[in-house]
DNA sequence: AATAACGCTAACTTTTATGTTAGTACTTCT
DNA sequence: AGAAGTACTAACATAAAAGTTAGCGTTATT
């Protein structure tokens, strides 16, 4: 009997991202996604409460955060410690995984702040 | 007179992608878009056609593919090269500002790639 | 006594992203 | 002769992402 593959295409395959079918496709897209490179960021800076994270992040609602630190937590990114109190106190902080990719996620948004101006489409004269 | 400012938010600020008007947000996003990642990676391998490039990523469409190329192509970070004969010829290559922004890119994504067994929301049993 | 803060969730709407189909004009392959 | 390849774009349709509003129960603040 063979083990059981997820999808046809994939058998026998190394993770590559060119792949459509490819999980690490998916983990990407998490990663990348609008608000959860920003989340990594935030708390590769420090551990944040949810209001804290919110006003951190310039424009994120309260349903796009809590969505985004849910799919972040499910990859294993991301920690949720919650206090048994009133009112609530929720703290959510980076994983020894997460830690490892928000560094190269923070190179890559750190890269662009400090050359934006080299971009064409951004430069002013 | 004042130097013409983009925004009020933004006077006298460094680039911050936590600010939600901040064009680094914009150019972020640009690069983490699903098939900008992917453009770029498939670019820094090789300079490609557009056909070759199409074939290489899986699941893009002619559509996002041509956009997703325009898009890097104004923010610099792709060059076109369009060779007038019959039937149509046209390179894709990175600009030096590409492939700074693309080694950022494909660490992310090579991580990702390496290390998806300890992913959570992956790993199979 | 009313208000704000806390960390959310549900239901609904809007916006953005992405996909589909067809078409272009010419050439090479079958 | 018909099909496929080339690099696209326009128009249209759909799906996914994001935003909006309201509400939960308790406590501290005003």
């Amino acid at each position: 009997m063979s083990i059981q593959a997820p999808i046809e295409a994939l058998r026998g395959h190394e993770p590559d991202v060119m792949i459509a079918a490819c999980p690490s496709r998916q983990v990407l897209n998490h990663v990348t996604s609008r608000w959860g490179v920003l989340v990594l960021i935030a708390l590769q800076e420090q551990t944040m409460r949810f209001s804290a994270l919110r006003r951190h992040i310039g424009g994120v609602s309260e349903r796009m955060l809590a969505q985004t630190l849910q799919t972040l937590e499910a990859d294993g990114f991301v920690q949720r410690r919650a206090y048994e109190v009133v009112p609530p106190h929720v703290e959510y902080s980076l994983s020894p995984l997460g830690e490892e990719v928000a560094g190269k996620v923070s190179d890559l948004a750190h890269w662009i702040e400090a050359n934006l101006g080299r971009i064409p489409s951004v430069a002013k004269d």
